[in-house]
RNA sequence: GCCCGCUUGGCGGAAUCGGUAGACGCAACGGACUUAAAAUCCGUUAGAGGAAACUCUGUCCGGGUUCGAGUCCCGGAGCGGGCACCA
C-alpha cells in the first residue's frame, strides 16, 4: 500500500484552491458573513512556530465556518513598519523597504506552504503608500474631530541615538540599543485623545462576552477608574488655590502635609528663584522610570516653606491641622490626578513613611472596630474599615458614609467636588524614526500647524535616506521637509515625526474589508464584514493593541469611516510554543537541530559528540536558540503534520511544548488515517446508494460512533477545544480500524457514511490529506466546498447503559442494563451483587439514591 | 503591595450541570512479522497488596458541605501572569 506523499499532495491541492479561487470572497453572498482574523505578522524574516500555531487555529475556524455555510473572510497582511527594518539598515546597509519587502516575500511563500484558507487577493502591507495614505487621511479626520492634538510632554530621550524611547525600550534607566543613560525631555508630541472614550472603553468591556475574562480585567485595570474628590486648599498669604485629588476624602481631618509633583506648575514657579529647590527638581527627574529604580528610590521631600489652609480650618481647634506645610515630593506624579496630594499618614503607608521621616504629625481618623479616638498608629498605616474619629462632623460615620458626607459638605462649601479619575492617559504617537507613517502636517511660521491637503496625500517617505548618523533620517534629508505652506504659500517645514506602529495595526482589520479602495474604508464593505467575529492572537497584546483598536474603531465611527464601536466580537488568546533548551559545556546555547538525544535522556552535540545539558522548556526564542524552523518540519513531514500536532494534546490557550516525538506521532496518524481510508474504500457502498431501511448491530454501532463524533467535534471546535476534537477523531479512527468486514447488513453504507464524516471532520485540521482522501473515495467535488456533516441525535442514543453501584459513595459494582430501567428494579438488581452485599456487610440500609441511567448509591 | 489564573500518572492532558478519575496522545515495557532494521500490528502501563476474584490508597496541603467532591465553600502552600511611587 502506498505511503501518503504529503509534499506532492499538499502542493497539488494548494494550486487547485488557488486556481479555483476557493477562498476569495465578496460582499454579495446570500450566506451569513463570518470574519476570522489572526493577528497579522511583523515581517521579521521567517515565520516561526508561534505563527504556525496562530494561523492553524484561525484556519480551523475559517474552514469550519465555511463548511457551516458562512461567507468567510479570512485575510492576511503585514505589520510592516518598525524599528527592526531601520536596525537592519544601520547594520547591513540595506534599505528598510528592501529588507521589509524581501522578508514579506519569504514569509508569504512560507505561509502558503501551510495551506491556509486565505483570500490572498486582499493582502496588504502597512508600509505601502496605498495603506498609509489612508492612515494619514484618518489622522487628519481625527484631528478635525478633536481626537488628535499636539502638546508638550515629558519623554524618555536617548541622547546617543537622538530619539524618543518607549517605556518598554528603557532598561534600567538606559536606552536598550545605545546603553546611554536616558534623560527626561520635554518635547512637542502628537497625541490621540483616547481618554475621550475612557468611560465607554471601560463600560463596553462588560458586553464583550466572547472575550477572555482575563483580558477584560487587564484592560479594566489599565483604564483604572477610581472615584474620589477634588479639594481646593488656599495658600496662606497668597491668592491661589491648590487643587488635590484624593480617593479618601473621609480622611481629610487626618491631613498633615501637602505634596506637589516636581513637574507641578507651582513647583516650577518656585524653583525659578530657589536654587536648592531647582536642584531637587532636577534630581527627581533623573530618577529612573524602571520598576526597579522606583522600588529602590527613597521617598524624598523638599519643604517649600509655603503653607496651605485646611478647607475646614475654621472648625478645627488650635491643636488640629489648620495649616499644612507644602512639600515637593519625588513620588508625586504630574500625570495622575492634579499632580498634588494631601498626605494622611495614619491611613496611607507611603504618607506614614514620609511623615515619620520629616517629623510630621500622625492623627488617627479611622478607628478600627473595637478601638476609639485614642487608637495610635505604629509602623503600619491602618487602611481597613472602621468608624470616623477626630473628624468633627464626620465622627461616628463608617468610612463609605464619611466619604459621601465629606464630598457633600465640600460641594456645599464650594471647596471641592466628587470626581472620577482615570489612570488611562492619551496615546502619544510621535516617533522620531524614518520607517513609519509620516504625520501629514506642515509647520508654517505664520499659519502654525497646517494639515496636508487631501489632494496632496499621501505624504510618502523619501527613498534616498541615510542612516549613518544618529537621529531621524527625515530630519537629515536635504530637501524632503522643505515645502511651501498650503495655506499661505510661504516657506514651511514638514512634520518629520512618524507614527507609532501601533497606529498601523489599529485599523488594518477594517482595511481588509475593502483593501483596494481609494478611501480608508468603503462603507458597504465595512458595514458588511465588521465586526471581526473571531480574532485570534497572543495574550501579549491584551492591553495595548486591543485597546488602541477599540479606540480607533470609536474614532472611525465618529468620523464616519465605520458604524460600530467594538472591532472584535470574539477574541481568543493562544498560548506560546515552547521547547527544551540546550547548552554546551561552555554555557553556550545550542540549537535543537544540533542535539541528539540518547535513550537515557542525556544529550550530545551532533557534530562534536560533546555532552549537552538539557534545560527546562521555555517559549521559543532566537536568543536561547530553542527554535525549530516550521519550513523544515513542513518539508520533512508536511504542513498537515505540523497543523495536527499544533492542535493535539495542549489546550489552545495554554503554552504547548514542541517535541520531535509529538511530530512523529502526528505524522504516524496521518499515514494511519490514509491507510484506513484506502483499505475500506473498496468495501464501501457507492456514493449515490440510498440509505438502507435496516442495519445490523455492527452497522448501528458504527453509525452511533460516527454521529457521536460529529456531535462532539462540532461542539469542541465551536468552543475552541481543538485538543479534545483531535482526541475524538482518534477514537473514531481507532473504532473504525477495528472493524474487519463491511459487506453485509448495511455495513457498506454505514462505512461510506462514517468515512465521509471522518474526512469532513479532519478537513479543518489537515485539509490536504482530507481533500486527497475525499477524492480517493471517488468524489469529484472539492471537499473545501462541502458542507459540514450533521449529527443525527436519534442514531446516538444507546439502548444499554452502564449503572454504577456505590455503597456510601464508593464504587462497588457496574451493571449493564436497558435504558430507563425502573428505579426499584434497578435497586433490587444492585442489591443482588455480591460485591455490593459484601460492602453493606449486613448493616441496615438507611437510604438509596438513584440517578436514572447513571448511578445507584446505597447508604448504610 | 493590589488584581487574576493554574496545580490531576513518567509526560501533554480528559473528566466542568457535584455522579465510573486517568479518555486520547506521547514515552516506556512485552510480544508478532522480519536474516536484521525501519515501518506496521497485538498487549501492558496511577500506586500498593493478591494466583485470581477483588481490596486498600490516590486529583498540591488542612478543614468543611453532601448519599456522593478533581469539581462547591473556608484556610494555607507552590508556580505563572497583569498592574504599581496612581494619592
Amino acid at each position: 500500500m502506498s505511503r501518503y506523499n504529503a509534499r506532492e499532495t499538499e502542493a497539488k491541492w494548494q494550486s487547485v484552491w488557488s486556481e479555483q479561487k476557493t477562498f476569495e470572497v465578496g460582499e454579495t453572498s446570500d450566506k451569513p458573513k463570518y470574519y476570522v482574523l489572526e493577528m497579522f505578522p511583523y515581517p521579521s524574516g521567517r515565520i516561526h512556530m508561534g505563527h504556525v500555531r496562530n494561523y492553524t487555529m484561525g484556519d480551523v475556524v475559517a474552514r469550519y465556518k465555511k463548511a457551516q455555510g458562512f461567507n468567510v473572510l479570512h485575510p492576511m497582511g503585514w505589520d510592516a513598519f518598525g524599528m527592526p527594518a531601520e536596525n537592519a539598515a544601520m547594520e547591513k546597509k540595506i534599505h528598510p523597504a528592501e529588507w521589509t519587502y524581501s522578508n514579506i516575500d519569504t514569509m508569504r511563500e512560507q505561509l502558503k506552504l501551510m495551506g491556509l484558507s486565505i483570500d490572498w487577493s486582499r493582502e496588504i502591507a502597512t508600509c505601502h503608500p496605498d495603506y498609509y495614505h489612508h492612515e494619514q487621511k484618518l489622522f487628519l479626520d481625527f484631528l478635525e474631530a478633536g481626537l488628535v492634538y499636539k502638546k508638550e510632554s515629558w519623554v524618555n530621550w536617548d541622547p546617543v541615538d537622538q530619539t524618543v524611547l518607549a517605556n518598554e525600550q528603557v532598561i534600567d534607566g538606559r536606552g536598550w540599543r545605545s546603553g546611554a543613560v536616558v534623560e527626561k525631555r520635554k518635547l512637542s508630541q502628537w497625541f490621540f485623545r483616547i481618554t475621550a472614550f475612557n468611560e465607554d472603553l471601560l463600560d463596553a468591556l462588560n458586553d464583550l462576552d466572547r472575550w477572555p475574562e482575563r483580558v477584560r480585567l487587564m484592560q479594566q485595570n489599565w483604564i483604572g477608574r477610581s472615584e474620589g474628590a477634588r479639594v481646593t486648599f488656599d495658600i496662606t498669604g497668597g491668592d491661589d488655590g491648590l487643587e488635590v485629588y484624593t480617593t479618601r476624602p473621609d480622611t481629610l481631618f487626618g491631613a498633615s502635609f501637602m505634596a506637589l509633583s516636581a513637574d507641578h506648575p507651582l513647583t516650577i514657579k518656585l524653583a525659578a528663584d530657589n536654587a536648592e529647590l531647582s536642584d531637587f527638581v532636577d534630581e527627581c527627574r533623573r530618577t529612573g522610570t524602571s520598576e526597579e529604580a522606583i522600588e529602590k528610590a527613597e521617598k524624598l521631600g523638599f519643604d517649600t516653606g509655603l503653607k496651605v489652609k485646611h478647607p475646614f480650618a475654621d472648625l478645627i481647634g488650635p491643636d488640629g491641622p489648620r495649616e499644612l506645610p507644602v512639600y515637593v515630593a519625588n513620588f508625586v506624579l504630574m500625570e495622575y490626578g492634579t499632580g498634588a496630594i494631601f498626605g494622611c499618614p495614619a491611613h496611607d503607608q507611603r504618607d506614614l513613611d514620609f511623615a515619620r521621616k520629616y517629623g510630621l504629625p500622625v492623627t488617627t481618623v479611622v478607628a478600627p472596630p473595637g478601638e476609639g479616638a485614642d487608637h495610635t498608629i505604629g509602623d503600619e498605616a491602618y487602611t481597613g474599615p472602621g468608624s470616623m474619629v477626630n473628624s468633627l462632623f464626620l465622627d461616628g460615620l463608617a468610612v463609605d458614609d464619611a466619604k459621601s458626607a465629606m464630598i457633600e459638605r465640600l460641594r456645599a462649601d464650594g471647596r471641592g467636588e466628587g470626581t472620577v479619575n482615570f489612570r488611562l492617559r492619551d496615546w502619544g504617537v510621535s516617533r522620531q524614526r524614518y520607517w513609519g507613517c509620516p504625520v501629514p502636517i506642515i509647520h508654517c511660521p505664520s499659519c502654525g500647524e497646517v494639515p496636508v491637503p487631501q489632494d496632496q496625500l499621501p505624504v510618502t517617505l523619501p527613498d534616498d535616506v541615510t542612516f549613518d548618523k544618529p537621529g531621524n533620517p527625515l530630519q537629515h534629508h536635504p530637501t524632503w521637509r522643505h515645502v511651501t505652506c498650503p495655506a499661505c504659500d510661504t516657506e514651511a517645514e514638514r512634520e518629520t515625526d512618524t507614527m507609532d506602529t501601533f497606529v498601523d495595526s489599529s485599523w488594518y482589520f477594517a482595511r481588509f474589508c475593502s483593501p483596494h479602495a481609494d478611501v480608508p474604508t468603503e462603507r458597504n464593505a465595512v458595514d458588511y464584514w465588521l465586526p471581526v467575529d473571531q480574532y485570534i492572537g497572543g495574550v501579549e497584546h491584551a492591553i495595548l493593541h486591543l485597546l488602541y483598536s477599540r479606540f480607533f474603531t470609536r474614532a472611525m465611527h465618529r468620523t464616519g469611516h465605520a458604524a460600530l464601536d467594538e472591532p472584535f466580537a470574539g477574541l481568543f488568546t493562544q498560548g506560546m510554543v515552547c521547547h527544551e533548551t540546550y547548552k554546551d559545556s561552555k554555557g553556550r546555547w545550542v540549537f535543537p537541530d544540533d542535539v541528539r538525544k540518547n535513550d537515557d535522556g542525556s544529550a550530545v552535540h551532533v557534530e562534536t559528540g560533546e555532552a549537552v545539558s538539557v534545560g527546562r522548556s521555555e517559549s521559543m526564542s532566537k536568543s536561547k536558540k530553542n527554535v525549530v524552523d516550521p519550513t523544515d518540519i513542513i518539508d520533512r513531514f508536511g504542513a498537515d503534520t505540523a497543523r495536527w500536532f499544533m492542535l493535539s494534546d495542549s489546550p489552545p490557550e495554554r503554552d504547548m511544548e514542541w517535541t520531535e516525538a509529538g511530530v512523529s506521532g502526528a505524522w504516524r496518524f496521518m499515514q494511519r488515517l490514509w491507510r484506513l481510508i484506502l483499505s475500506v474504500s473498496d468495501q464501501m457502498a457507492a456514493q449515490d446508494a440510498s440509505e438502507p431501511t435496516e442495519f445490523n448491530e455492527p452497522a448501528i454501532a458504527l453509525r452511533r460512533e460516527a454521529h457521536k463524533t460529529i456531535a462532539s467535534v462540532t461542539e469542541d471546535i465551536e468552543r475552541f477545544r481543538f485538543n479534545r476534537a483531535v482526541a475524538r477523531i482518534y477514537e473514531l479512527t481507532n473504532y473504525f480500524s477495528e472493524i474487519k468486514t463491511f459487506d453485509q447488513g448495511g455495513m457498506d453504507w454505514a462505512a461510506r457514511e462514517a468515512a465521509d464524516a471522518l474526512i469532513k471532520l479532519v478537513n479543518p485540521m489537515m485539509p490536504h490529506l482530507a481533500e486527497e482522501m475525499w477524492h480517493a473515495l471517488g468524489h469529484d467535488t472539492l471537499l473545501a466546498d462541502q458542507p459540514w456533516p450533521a449529527a443525527r441525535d436519534e442514531l446516538i442514543v444507546e439502548n444499554t447503559v452502564t449503572i454504577v453501584v456505590q455503597v456510601n459513595g464508593k464504587l462497588r459494582a457496574k451493571l449493564s442494563v436497558g435504558r430507563d430501567m425502573d428505579q426499584q428494579a434497578l435497586t433490587d438488581l444492585a442489591m443482588s451483587e455480591a460485591t455490593v452485599l459484601a460492602a453493606i456487610g449486613g448493616k441496615a440500609v438507611r437510604k438509596t439514591v438513584v440517578v436514572p441511567n447513571r448511578i445507584v448509591n446505597v447508604v448504610v
